[in-house]
DNA sequence: CTTTGCACCTGTTGGC
DNA sequence: TGCCAACAGGTGCAAA
């Protein structure tokens, strides 16, 4: 489910709201997500403030003075803020009480997401260590994407979902800028040239921004802080339009399946 | 080292 | 109406 643009509506909605708080405690009714909730060395959060509220990849970053809870939303995932005696509901795993008076409460049907403790400095996690740059930051640009291109065999629209090329770019938003760009998403990486590495970063980065604007895509689980959908689903071009016509040419559009997830492109716009 | 496909889990949808 | 297969926004990891 939430890809970048999803995560970052998320970290903006919750932050006015955590920042400078204090934890008063921690509620796990379900320690089973995609590893298991540390229990034990969250209780330390306890009495902390939040003193940062960041996001790197799909990862939010609560950060304290003994060290910083990541979060992942996974597929599911959905963060609110609530006023501390809302009854929680089905699929309402964690909360984090603060002095405020509110929580933060983590929903995650599907479980694939994940909460975490580092007591560490944090850009040594072994989960962010290896990822690739931000894609709205400077240091993704054409040159750097071309050059992480270079010796891939794998198809472009993979490439583009890799973390260690970039990050945040999930089945959405690479099949929406893959159209934006006029490229096929299923070229090999090292088949690209350099000036479809301009439109592309152009592509992505266009993308991801409006997407921020709209609130994000809800389809299903994902809503914002205060519980309300994002609207670019309104805005997609590509994602989920199979048999309708391209909104550039008319070409009826084609839905494939590319490594179990799926690819939407137009036949004629996104020619190999 | 790179690439591929699975596994994790629940809920919804569409065809019969 | 009911049942069952297919599919869904992610991604680490084992196996090839």
């Amino acid at each position: 489910m939430p890809e970048l643009p999803e995560v970052e509506i998320t970290r903006q909605g919750i932050a006015p709201h955590l920042l400078n708080q204090t934890i008063e405690n921690i509620i796990v009714r379900q320690p089973n997500l995609r590893w298991p909730v540390p229990i034990d060395s969250l209780s330390q959060l306890v009495g902390q403030p939040i003193i940062n509220i960041s996001r790197r990849a799909k990862f939010l970053l609560l950060q304290t003075h003994s060290g910083t809870l990541l979060i992942h939303l996974g597929m599911s995932g959905s963060l609110r803020i609530l006023p501390t005696s809302t009854p929680p509901q089905k699929h309402d795993h964690a909360d984090i009480l603060l002095n405020n008076g509110l929580c933060l409460r983590y929903r995650d049907p599907r479980r694939f997401g994940a909460i975490l403790w580092s007591g560490d400095a944090i850009e040594n996690h072994r989960l962010l260590a290896h990822l690739g740059p931000e894609p709205l930051t400077r240091t993704f640009h054409s040159r750097y994407l071309y050059q992480a291109l270079q010796n891939k065999s794998q198809s472009l629209k993979q490439c583009l979902m890799d973390n260690k090329i970039v990050v945040g770019v999930g089945n959405i938003y690479a099949n929406e800028a893959l159209f934006l760009a006029k490229l096929s998403p299923f070229i090999e990486g090292r088949a690209i040239q350099l000036e479809d590495c301009e439109a592309l970063t152009k592509a992505i980065k266009q993308t991801l921004k409006k997407a921020i604007r709209a609130g994000g895509t809800s389809l299903k689980d994902f809503t914002q802080a205060d519980g309300s959908p994002g609207y670019f689903r309104h805005q997609l071009q590509m994602y989920g339009r199979e048999n309708e016509p391209c909104l550039r040419c008319q070409t009826i559009i084609k839905k494939v399946a590319q490594a179990n997830r799926a690819t939407y492109y137009c036949p004629s716009c996104q020619k190999p």
